[in-house]
DNA sequence: CTTCGATTAAATGAATGCATAATGCTTTCG
DNA sequence: CGAAAGCATTATGCATTCATTTAATCGAAG
């Protein structure tokens, strides 16, 4: 797209200096998905204002562009809060990215290069050792690069894009939640397949699985959350 | 989602009161979607704020937030246009819109009541009333509202929202490209199919249809861009 | 005449201050 | 003793002000 960060991306964006208001919307972004501020938390402004530093300007600004990101609720005159996940949320959520990824992988049959396939593949074989040695952490941080690199060749920045920001929303509860064997051995064997078609160039097979694989894998999650708002009720 | 805008949406926003930056947000978008602010234009801060009678501050807020939809461009200490489309865009974009209407059928075939349809298939003898008498504009009405209640039927908020943000962007390309007279009734053909497979509950054949239309639209909708950034590669 | 540089004007980035709406507490009345 | 109303405090919305960057114009040198 004719986005400016994009597009400089690699050439100009290592010496344009950063705006205060970028700086806070990426930092406190991640401080959303790694769950350093957890969903439900009041976020007040004049609190961030002092951790970070800033006056309320740029802070208001970032807070903002995360709301549109879904990232965090604003309600006038009533502050903002880290914005709570769901099981409504995931059920609306993850049939996108399944969408997203489907057309990820047909697109990237088209354009992959042979080195990218190779990487990949490496990748693959990384995160089955991790499967292997039960190291969930490291799985899930493979099996993202793995998504990321058939984005990458879907050549599509705005799908990136897009998938990034739905990707955000849910990854909170991704990371928490805990794959029963039997699921993580599916989603393997899912990985399985997924290389496979990749390699073939197959774009319509690989559509499908990963609809399928993101399918399962709200599944999983699903699962998880309804334990988790059992046990909110109690409170 | 948890997003209160839409959660409350109906009770309560009546009567909630809306804050200038919001109002400013929908109003310059709007005028752009429109074509009233032409891409490419810059959009000089002091100047808005003249026009709508309000302070920087909230109409910065508005900008940050049009950015992160992609209707504007934002550089540090460069300030703002709107975003021009490119091929290059429209190329990204269709694929998506067409991903999401085709998930939204998936969806809607497996959601939608009988009335619904029905209000549906009315729309649709409205808009081939439409294309008989040559009324492009009202028919892109027409098409557009018969696409919202695809969505509307497929009961998922986010994805209206994320369809909804990609359809803005290139909303201005689609107003104004002419369709052939051919290309035309190809597409109200493919609202034939739509219709009879949304009738069926055909949720995997109206996905299709669906996917295929949005491509076929890309095609009206590039050959206009590419004429257009010819001539404009003269100035 | 062209080109490089400096200075100045204009626009954006960020901070501060003021007005107003919302929340919590106290007080009073039933 | 409980509930409602009024007041005070706090936080947010917006305007204003100050600082920094960009770019434009003018001048001087090659």
């Amino acid at each position: 797209m004719s986005d400016p960060k994009t597009m400089l991306a690699e050439g100009r964006q290592t010496f344009r200096r950063k705006t205060l208001h970028e700086e806070l919307t990426e930092s406190i972004r991640e401080q959303i998905i790694l769950g350093d501020l957890a969903a439900g938390t009041r976020v007040p402004e004049k609190e961030l204002c002092a951790l970070y530093g800033v006056s309320r300007t740029p802070l208001r600004e970032a807070l903002k562009v995360l709301a549109t990101d879904g990232l965090i609720n604003l309600e006038p005159n009533r502050g903002a809060w880290v914005s709570k996940i769901t099981c409504a949320d995931i059920d609306e959520v993850f049939p996108i990215m399944g969408a997203l990824e489907a057309l990820a992988g047909e697109l990237a049959c088209r354009h992959i290069r042979d080195e990218e396939i190779g990487a990949i593949r490496k990748l693959h074989r990384e995160m089955l050792g991790h499967y292997e040695k039960r190291e969930m952490g490291p799985y899930f941080e493979t099996n993202q690069r793995i998504h990321e690199a058939i984005l990458a060749a879907a050549r599509n920045n705005t799908l990136t894009t897009q998938y990034r920001s739905l990707a955000a929303r849910v990854r909170r509860a991704r990371y928490v939640a805990n794959m029963t064997m039997q699921r993580w051995s599916q989603a393997t064997e899912e990985h399985e397949q997924i290389m496979t078609y990749l390699e073939r160039r197959d774009g319509e097979s690989l559509s499908k699985i990963l609809k399928k694989h993101l399918e399962n894998k709200l599944e999983t999650v699903r699962h998880w959350l309804e334990e988790k708002e059992k046990n909110a009720d109690i409170e």
